[in-house]
Formats: C-alpha cells, sequence, structure tokens
DNA sequence: CCGAGATACCTAGACTTCGAGGTATCACGA
DNA sequence: TCGTGATACCTCGAAGTCTAGGTATCTCGG
C-alpha cells in the first residue's frame, strides 16, 4: 500500500522523503500522517529492489537530503501494478463502520451513542485538504483525469451521505 | 480491527471460531474472508487476556468446537471501545483509492484503464451478501438500530456512486 | 551566540495480518 | 469400507505498519 504510494508520488517528478511524506498526509486530509518509522524503511526498501535511486543533495533549506527518483523497473513497477490490481481490490478495511456495526449495544446510553456521533461529525467536518487546495473548495473538474474526478466524486459523495445521517441521526436520538 | 470485530459478534451470542468466520466472511459479502491463521491466535489472545471463554463441545457436526463466549470483562472492554473510539476514526485504508489516484499514468494504453475499470465493476456487482438476505435485496429498514442502517445507507450510496461513475466513465473511454 | 523550532533521516521493538502448511473429526456416497 | 469433502483448530515465518525513541542540519529571533 505505502510502496505503492510512493511510487506513484514519484512518477511525474522528484521529490525528498520529507516531500513524500506530505504529499501523503495531504492525500488524506492531514488525517493519518505516515510515521517516519513507516516511511523510510519503505524507501530504503524500494531503493533495495533498485526501483528507485537515492541522490544526496547538501541541505538548502535544512539537514541534507536524498533526492529520489524512479528507476526505469519502478517505472515499470508502478505501471504493472496499475494494471494488474488485482490484490488491491480487496483490502478495505474501514474501522469506523466497524464501529457502527456494534453500536447498538451502547443501547442502554443514548447519550454516549449520540457523543460518539458527534465526535465522528467533528472529524469529518475539520478542513481536509483532500477537498480543498488552500481554502477552496475542490470540484471534480479541478482533477485533469477521469480517475482521480472519479475518486473525488466517490469521495464527496460518501462523506455528503454520512454527513446527513449523523446529523438527522444525532437530532433524532434528541442529541 | 478483527479483535474488535469478534468481541462484537460474540457480544448478543455464543459462537463458535468456524462460525465467526463465517459471520465475518459475510459482512464483507465473502469477498475477503478472514485466514484461519490469522482468526484462531486472535481468539486465543482474547481468551488469554480473559475476555472470553471457551468451553470445549464434543463435535455434532464435525470436529469437536471450542464454543466461545464473552466474559464480563469481555463485554465491559466492548462498550468500552465503542465509548472511546478514538483510535477507530483514523484508519481507512483503501487501496482501489490508491490505484485510481494513479491510474492516469497508464495514459498510453485506455483499453487497459477501461480493463481496470471494468474488473472494479464486474466486483462490485458480483452479488455481496452484505446487501442482500439471501436473494432477496436489503433495505436500511431491515436492521433495528439507527446505526446499522447508517451503515447500510452509506455503503449503498458509496457504491451506487461509484458504479454510476465506473459505467460513465467506460463508455467515454470507449470501452 | 545561543536556544528553539523546522527540516531530514534513522533504529528498534511490538503488533496485526497473511499465506502456506498441518492435524483431526464426522457424514455420506460409491 | 474407503475415499472425499466439509468441519474445526492449529503453527510458523513473512510482511507491513505503528510507536517511541534518537541524531543531525539549518534558520531565525532575542
Amino acid at each position: 500500500m505505502l510502496q505503492f504510494a510512493i511510487l506513484g508520488f514519484l512518477y511525474d517528478e522528484a521529490l525528498h522523503g520529507y516531500d513524500l511524506r506530505k504529499r501523503i498526509a495531504a492525500l488524506t486530509g492531514h488525517i493519518r500522517p505516515i510515521a517516519d518509522g513507516t516511511l523510510y524503511p519503505a524507501i530504503r526498501k524500494l531503493a533495495d529492489a533498485g526501483l528507485l535511486s537515492r541522490e544526496l543533495q547538501p541541505g538548502q533549506v535544512a539537514a541534507p537530503r536524498q533526492m529520489l527518483s524512479l528507476t526505469e523497473s519502478g517505472r515499470a513497477d508502478l505501471l504493472a501494478r496499475l494494471r494488474e490490481p488485482d490484490e488491491l481490490f480487496v483490502t478495505d478495511e474501514n474501522r469506523w463502520f466497524c464501529v457502527l456495526a456494534f453500536l447498538r449495544y451502547l443501547d442502554g446510553d443514548p447519550e454516549a451513542q449520540v457523543a460518539v456521533l458527534r465526535r465522528r461529525l467533528d472529524f469529518l467536518t475539520q478542513p481536509a485538504s483532500f477537498f480543498y487546495d488552500g481554502d477552496r473548495p475542490l470540484r471534480a473538474a479541478d482533477f485533469d483525469d477521469p480517475f482521480r474526478q472519479g475518486l473525488f466524486t466517490i469521495a464527496t459523495a460518501t462523506s455528503r451521505t454520512e454527513l446527513r445521517w449523523l446529523r438527522e441521526t444525532i437530532t433524532a436520538l434528541g442529541g
């Protein structure tokens, strides 16, 4: 998953690890920044496999960096993964859905249920940069290719549906 | 995640491992059955922690089973997790979205792009038992509590949005 | 010039899950 | 009665990620 994302982000441009980390964090609306201890070993692994090359640069802004760029085989690997993403259809680990599946067991305590829904609402309404370009709300048309447009459309629709349901349900439960 | 799901499924009724496996598989439309080598160690761990008890039964259908039931502390643990699901808000690993984010890089080969979308379409349109009770399509009203109703509503809306987008885009790309 | 903060990279141990194997029980048909 | 298939549980090694630490560089304000 992470290695796939790293290859994807490097396809267009060379980046160093810290930038890559910011890209990945921005993708998820800065909600789930990947940990250093996860990212750098993944980079090293890709480098060891010959999929990307590292070039040490003297520090311009701060500490010296390693510019990362895809090798030819890294490029080929990404394209191959895009062509045959069999395993990528499967995993969709949505822990919040797991909470919803069992939240009825707090039935003696509707206030606790409402509190959980309210925290979810707060979480979803904090500005997620996936939906914004700075302060400007994004639209599907802001993306150049139909695939990111679809991604945006699906994510937006899901978010809207959940927000509407959350607000209705919080009201219905007397919150 | 898995341990959470196990506790949730056992809250209402005692089950043995094999049934639990089927419940979890059914939840995901039999698309992602949990592996034995994942499930049984998780059960053992919960048992060691005193959250569930195991009672050996002689084999009625086949091999002898261990009936699993929540202990009082298992019950308390689930309710506590439901009350404070902080970490549960975060992880949402959607590998398919990762594919969509980068699928534009197959731009020299629209047929390969369409093939990927078509496989996704096949995957989404195979009967997922999460949306069906046997052959009968489920509705939100089939669930007793608002939380599973919401889960169903959100999942359905997401699925519908994606299906519409997939069909439109496959057509637009000349597939 | 000195400390704080941002930048940049790294290690180590733990946890969860996966996959590929193994063993044993029972029912049922050929 | 003998195999096959479904049921039921288990072990082990590999892989990916997380958390919690650590080190070093550079800028900038006081």
